[in-house]
DNA sequence: ATTTGCTACGAAAACGATTTCGAATTGCGA
DNA sequence: TCGCAATTCGAAATCGTTTTCGTAGCAAAT
């Protein structure tokens, strides 16, 4: 069974393929007959047009490439679910592909994407980019780049995030209002601003709050996951440093936490309160429930696809446009983990 | 800045844009000197080809189409996940598109991907997908097609799945070893394949255990997350229906009883056992930990690719080709929510 | 009779690659 | 010198659309 084309229709039809392309995408200038004849012998042969063949006059594939860091994070679930639902409404398709937190596949998958001609690259950076070459390569193909979560500064675009200073100045607050003095942070690695910005932010509300700031008691990791938060706890608790409370950067090495802090008899939140980050899935259902800050990932996703679209807008009508950064709010979810007087 | 073609790079070069392609493509009849001549231009000229045009000629996009009912689920994205890594290392992109469980959507979605001319469709039904007419359009159009996890046993298609009948067969016989004699299922909407299968796995665990089936013990679900597994334990308590195991096709609903549950005075397991179904992610993070049936995700994915090359190859060779049935095995998790004799 | 203004349609170029087939060039042995 | 094979290259067709620019035909206006 040979595909069907615009040839095929025309020619049943003794018209011009012209005409057939025109009845297809509703110009004016065909007869409502001719239109219909059209219509109806197109869905009786079951035509499907060729979307690549169309591209290559447009320039345009409508379809957006998606790097996220990791597959399986609950947050970025919730972005991609927002990426896919906006790219629906509009008729858009998203390629997806996961950068495994490295560099160097980031710059490969972004080779892939300009080949396929995209019309849009949504990003979240891998933790050990720090060359932006590649970006720049997006910018310079005239592909619309828009970085999301795991962004740079040094890369001018639109950006959608969330605000980490802040976000992670409450979450320390609100351990010191209930009554913590001696805080560990869980610091992710040195490189994402994210994690630079709560860090920052974790220091502040310390700072504010009088109390001194220990570099002892900030953790770093290289991998945010619940073993890796098992045994840095580990680590950390066989220090005998005194600690009464932990704001981790992740829900992940939290989660991982709790568990050797059980292990070694201290109780949450009691002993220790402490409150990660994300809102991931099940969070709500642990025991203790994990107070945390909540990040609005389906929100996020549709603000990378309006954004997308405020830009091309403005080029296609070759309007002036400044990268917009768009700074989603996040809320302090307060559960078990870290509440003040708690009764079991 | 304009984009670059092999156009661009013959002219430059002198030479023939068919030269340029050839030297590109690893042809043996281009002398050395003028292919080296080539790539060094083309690196420095930064060109990108362009995989709409070749496709044009070629007929392949390399790009595999994935279709599941929706983002968010740990388990699918494990798949996607299995997935990913192998289109990665042949070469292929996905694009995926989530049916939000709609037979609709699920139709529309397959239009679009036929319009881009994928490849491959993998794809897991939705939950009230009954008519099939769109996978046969997929089929007819030469399209591989392969489904997996939420198939229809109607269409005819490569398929990779999991045992359904036998993993509910352990995972039930599992609580009558542990004591269990009145066990409630928890059955998911009727259409599904799965859904059917696992029922009958947990009838005949009961049969062959001299365990009456009672049907008033089995719960229809419609939507199966832990907001209606709440709801619908709530019901259940409320009709003083004696049980004492539960064995819930999703870990989901499993865990929205358990908080039923726990609200009502059950202990588990003291006096509930219950098993769930997927292994989700920080299901043994919970308090108790929910045993549950472990269904290789990340294998999953791989499988579905393994089948597609099978698939392609065999019609590239023109030889004759079977679909496969691929059946991935489970393993059954023993966790705290349904061991024998529990001391807390 | 000529002009004007519509409507409805089509010819043809263009997008950027791949691939077939033929031809030019070269080397080399007879 | 001629013939032949091997090597290297290119002309041109092709994939399936979109879109520009005509033009034919016809009615109304001048």
């Amino acid at each position: 069974m040979k595909k069907i084309t615009l040839n095929e229709i025309a020619k049943k039809l003794k018209i011009s393929i012209t005409t057939v392309s025109k009845a297809l995408n509703g110009y004016s200038d065909v007869s409502l007959s001719t239109k219909q004849k059209v219509l109806e012998l197109s869905r009786k042969l079951n035509f499907i047009p060729n979307r690549q063949a169309a591209y290559l006059r447009t320039n345009k594939t409508k379809i957006i490439g998606v790097i996220i860091p990791v597959i399986g994070n609950s947050f970025f679930d919730d972005i991609l679910n927002g990426i896919l639902t906006s790219a629906e409404k509009y008729g858009y398709l998203i390629i997806l592909l996961k950068s495994d937190e490295s560099y160097e596949n980031e710059k490969r998958l972004i080779e892939q994407l300009l080949q396929q001609n995209v019309d849009g690259i949504f990003i979240s950076l891998a933790k050990d980019t720090y060359n932006l070459e590649h970006l720049e390569k997006v910018k310079s193909s005239k592909t619309v780049l828009i970085q999301f979560d795991k962004i740079s500064k040094l890369m001018d675009s639109s950006k959608v995030v969330i605000d980490d200073f802040n976000s992670a100045y409450k979450a320390t607050e609100h351990l010191i209002k209930n009554g913590c003095r001696e805080i560990v942070h869980f610091r992710g690695p040195l490189l994402p601003q994210a994690s630079i910005d709560r860090f920052l932010g974790y220091r502040k509300a310390l700072e504010d709050n009088k109390i001194k700031f220990d570099p002892k008691r900030v953790i770093l990791f290289d991998d945010m996951n619940d073993k890796e938060g098992y045994r840095l706890m580990n680590d950390f608790i066989s220090k005998k440093i005194k600690f009464d409370g932990i704001f981790s950067i992740s829900d992940y090495a939290a989660i991982g936490a709790i568990e050797s802090l059980k292990e070694n008899n201290f109780k949450i939140p009691m002993d220790i309160k402490v409150v990660g980050f994300s809102n991931l899935l099940f969070t709500d259902k642990l025991t203790p429930s994990l107070s945390t800050v909540y990040q609005p990932g389906f929100l996020m996703g549709q603000k990378c696809f309006e954004l997308y679209l405020k830009e091309t807008n403005a080029i296609k009508n070759n309007i002036k446009f400044n990268y917009i950064n768009e700074v989603v709010p996040t809320k302090l979810i307060r559960r078990n983990s870290s509440q003040k007087n708690f009764l079991e």
